[in-house]
DNA sequence: GTAGGGTTAG
């Protein structure tokens, strides 16, 4: 009868103060709407009230105050845990009600998605429900990242007597798209259909979705467009898709069509907008969105002000990042995470190790992807005693077991210190076998220091695991590129040809007037291509006058050394720094941005660009920011 | 009076 907006549930509070004759169904009301109005803590209160009253408290509330810790994720484990064990001494442990909240509250309290607490309480439930199935299904998606369980679990739940609903479609759904495995997550939806969930909004927005992260954009499109009914979950998920697959201004058209649809946008369309934007490094567009955000009114929600964080610093305005999360009211671990993250990938390691140590002050537990983001500033800056010193702390103060990223992050950062032996001892003791990230990394440390028995080995290691892995094959490649043995280089390429492997092509792009320009090698596409490539040939006998000497070993094929320097001279990332050159304000510094990572010979090329020309030039690649001023760079050629 | 879902930020 109560509560629909807090003015209501401060009434409720009232009628309920003053009642006479409270029982437990009143208590329990209570409890369940405060959580259901967002005072979860409330909730909790309520119920240390009602116990100190002597109440008893029923199943009900036991669920309701369950759920309330639910809310309040890992800040009420220990809280939940005791409500567990009650539930236990009470011999309720096989009840449905209780186990399905238990399930809840353990899928999303547990902080290291250690799946065997929610497990124990569904195995212990008396019987099954349709919800009891899709909670602990659901847990394994989003909380556990186990999707193979939870598919497994679906399997066995359709062999049971329990039909699933459209609720437990979606998360299979969701689990597939996850493992980018579109050909199954296809196979569920046919059964969907079956069950009589085609026309069902959730399960079809869970479909574009799983096409989404299966790299099925055309798909993901005609799944959008057959849906029986658009809403704004589905916008949202479409907008998010085409962000997602870099395609930011896909992804504007339809925040336009959705204004126009009258559908009104949320946080979650701003933020997907905002992701779009940073993904290619659109400041532009990033400003603009910025702009309307202020008059929407979701300028202050903490997930728009993450995205616009990470937006900032992805785009290269890592002050104006900074200046977000100063005036951030409410920050999570993602808020401080993001900070770390952009001044790592600028090169500011010490000040992204400062923030680390004042998250870790004011007591915001870091999470594995927070280590991931220290390790990389340690590896991106050479701290290797620091690093190990993080490394080690993550399991013992804070209960984080290393992943393979962890361990990847480790590899990288002693074997770009040089540390090659190190490197390769550390990957031989890691409790766990290395997997194709971590000798991957080795790998491109065996190629900046050109160890080539080293870079052989891990090649091979990473070829055994996937005999597909096309960075291997290249890298490798490169390689003995490096050191000139043609044949080799030749006999993987033709490798590659066979096995239909392709390198994803190198391009780079720059944002001016507020439109993309994208080149790949030897572009001539742009209209105003002459007087690109005139201008290259103009720096490049400029350069050579400072002293630059273009380093060839970077050419893939065997070529006469001068059509060796011509394509070196011919790479996207030249290519864009040309366009800007002649097409953007002297006064700004010049923002070029790369798929792959830069080339060497490019990187020393822009250097004494920027030397001969006066211009700061900022470049993004795919694994860090480049900010390159009068001949130096900020990654201290370190990269 | 109870428990489950699809879209977002690192």
């Amino acid at each position: 009868m109560f509560a629909k907006g807090n003015s209501d549930l401060d009434l409720a509070f009232k009628v309920f103060d003053k009642m006479p004759d409270r029982n437990v169904v009143a208590w329990t009301l209570m409890i369940t709407r405060c959580t259901q109005l967002g005072y979860p803590k409330g909730a909790i209160e309520l119920f240390v009230d009602m116990i100190l009253n002597g109440y008893v408290p029923d199943r009900f509330t036991l669920s309701g105050v369950v759920s309330a810790c639910t809310e309040l994720e890992s800040e009420s484990l220990s809280l939940g845990k005791q409500l567990h064990s009650w539930v236990i001494r009470s011999g309720s442990a096989s009840d449905v009600c209780i186990g399905c909240s238990l399930v809840d509250m353990y899928a999303k309290c547990t902080i290291d998605g250690s799946l065997d607490d929610y497990r124990r309480v569904f195995d212990r439930m008396e019987k099954h429900n349709v919800m009891s199935w899709t909670a602990i299904i659901t847990g394994y998606v989003q909380y556990g990242g186990c999707d193979i369980e939870a598919i497994d679990l679906f399997c066995k739940m359709i062999e049971g007597p329990v039909p699933p609903n459209h609720f437990t479609f979606s998360s299979v759904l969701k689990a597939c798209g996850n493992l980018s495995d579109s050909r199954t997550g296809e196979q569920f939806y046919s059964q969907a259909v079956k069950y009589g969930f085609a026309s069902d909004d959730c399960v079809g927005n869970s479909l574009i979705s799983m096409y989404a992260r299966s790299g099925r954009m055309d798909d993901a499109q005609k799944a959008f467009e057959s849906l029986f009914e658009k809403n704004l979950v589905s916008y949202n998920t479409i907008v998010n898709a085409y962000a997602k697959n870099l395609d930011s201004e896909g992804a504007s058209e339809l925040f336009h069509e959705i204004a126009d649809s009258g559908v009104e946008v949320n946080a979650f369309t701003f933020t997907s907008l905002l992701s779009g934007a940073s993904n290619i490094g659109a400041i532009g567009k990033g400003e603009q969105i910025h702009a309307r955000l202020l008059k929407s009114g979701f300028q202050s929600n903490q997930c728009v002000c993450n995205a616009m964080i990470s937006m900032y610093a992805r785009c290269g305005h890592i002050e104006t990042a900074f200046q977000v999360f100063n005036e951030m009211g409410d920050r999570n671990v993602i808020s401080w995470t993001s900070m770390i993250t952009g001044f790592a990938k600028h090169g500011f390691a010490t000040t992204a190790l400062e923030i680390f140590h004042k998250m870790l002050k004011a007591r915001i537990r870091p999470n594995e992807i927070t280590y991931i983001a220290v390790l990389s500033a340690c590896s991106h800056a050479g701290l290797v005693s620091e690093g190990w010193e993080i490394f080690n702390s993550m399991h013992e103060e804070h209960k984080i077991a290393p992943r393979m990223e962890h361990y990847a992050c480790m590899v990288d950062l002693l074997g770009r210190s040089g540390s090659l032996r190190e490197a390769i001892e550390f990957i031989n003791t890691m409790p766990c076998t290395p997997d194709a990230l971590v000798w991957r990394t080795f790998l491109g440390a065996c190629r900046v220091h050109h160890d080539k028995e080293l870079g052989e080995h891990a090649a091979k290691m990473i070829l055994q695991q996937d005999p597909h892995d096309t960075a291997a094959h290249i890298l490798l490649s490169n390689l003995y590129a490096s050191s000139g043995q043609w044949d080799d280089v030749a006999r993987i390429r033709k490798n590659m040809k066979e096995r239909n492997l392709i390198k994803e092509a190198g391009c780079s792009w720059i944002e001016a007037d507020n439109k993309i320009h994208r080149f790949h090698v030897a572009d001539t596409s742009d209209p105003q291509a002459q007087e690109i490539y005139e201008k290259l040939d103009e720096m490049t006998l400029e350069i050579k006058g400072l002293g630059y000497f273009p380093d060839t070993d970077f050419v893939l094929h065997e070529l006469e050394e001068e059509q060796k320097e011509q394509y070196v001279f011919q790479h996207s990332e030249k290519i864009a720094v040309a366009f800007g050159l002649i097409s953007t304000s002297r006064s700004k510094p010049i923002r070029v941005f790369k798929n792959l990572r830069v080339c060497g010979d490019c990187h020393t090329a822009i250097k004494y660009i920027s030397m001969a020309t006066g211009r700061d030039i900022v470049l993004r690649d795919s694994n860090r920011f480049h900010h390159i001023k009068n001949g130096t760079c900020s990654c201290n050629d370190y990269w």
